[in-house]
DNA sequence: CCTACCGATCGGTAGG
DNA sequence: CCTACCGATCGGTAGG
């Protein structure tokens, strides 16, 4: 395998990023039924052939974008972190996520839509999202009791996690409509601060 | 005016309520763009044409499926009551929406399908969904100031009422994908359990 | 990756 | 001239 060989895919790979770039922004804004593939590959300079050539179904497009956006936060924000660890560390940890979102209006919108639609149990995302919200509920299970074993849950905070999945989700539709209205990490940490006993900042 | 008009028309508003019946079904399942006018014609046994009669754009048999769900939604829990009156009395007429919609996963559907969709500006229903987010901010913050002017709200509450908004949509989405899994009402009780000092049910 | 197409379905509208 | 539709078809576009 020689270096010729990495190049002579270069191309490709740039073009598939373009694409799952395009599809980002055609989905969050369109939705995935509402988005047109021959919208995608226009934005991106290809012919509709072209965009099959790289991805053969509309599906497997949307299937690149999620994978692609859980690869990318998971760089970001939780890379070799142990989700059954330190419950502080983890909940700093999603609010860095909620601060990020509040910069990307385009990857709010796609999840927000995304998992709207995909509550459809015919939506192709439907058990994607249906597993998703069952790890974060996991998840922030462990580390609200890491946080009691420590003393530092306020109440027994008692399925507290489907209340702070809510709360992040419900706010992303308000910010959405009204972004100066709405301040996303600062209902996050009012939320941490009325369940815990965390410093936050 | 005799009975005989009423009869008359008798028909047309019975086809007219099939119809806005079927739409909430269709662009609850589907979205408002996922959704189509032939299959919602079929659904109610009338041609494309017929349906074109009743609603000559699928824009308009939206909105009066929005319309059709307000005017419900009032009759059924706020009729009467001025929305800067008694806090309490307004917090607990809220729950009785969210236990209502427990039974009603069509309408949650609708709801947080186009809620989501409309956060597009070029959406139909985005400006309905703005106004209606912020008139609900407004009544709840209402129902909280009254509560604080009767030392009935724990803490400041600043900016609560976009919290316990998020918190209903959210749980919505979450309810949907996993309906054994999340209890609406038993949320919003906790909710407002550790915000107010409200007794309820 | 291209041109050249397919079966179907889209929302909307004609005359009767 | 009213209502409540009908069958047929418009020009465009969907994903493949």
């Amino acid at each position: 395998m020689s270096v010729d060989d990495a190049s002579g895919y270069a191309k490709g790979r740039r073009t598939r990023a373009q694409i799952v770039a395009a599809a980002l922004d055609a989905f969050g804004s369109a939705g995935y039924r509402g988005a047109s593939m021959a919208q995608i590959a226009q934005t991106c300079g290809v012919s509709r052939a072209g965009l099959a050539h790289h991805f053969p179904t509309k599906e497997s497009l949307l299937i690149a974008v999620l994978v692609e956006r859980d690869r990318v936060n998971g760089e970001l924000f939780f890379a070799g972190m142990d989700p059954d660890g330190d419950g502080g560390d983890y909940l700093r940890r999603l609010l860095r996520v909620v601060e990020h979102n509040a910069s990307t209006p385009g990857i709010v919108s796609l999840f927000v839509t995304l998992s709207a639609e995909a509550t459809d149990p015919a939506h192709p995302a439907h058990v994607y999202f249906a597993v998703r919200y069952d790890t974060l509920r996991r998840h922030i299970h462990a580390a609200l009791t890491d946080l009691r074993a420590r003393g530092l849950l306020r109440g027994d905070g008692a399925d507290a996690e489907v209340d702070l999945i809510a709360l992040i989700d419900g706010l992303q539709i308000q910010w959405l409509l009204a972004p100066e209205t709405v301040d996303m990490p600062t209902r996050m940490r009012r939320w941490i601060a009325r369940e815990t006993l965390l410093t936050i900042d």
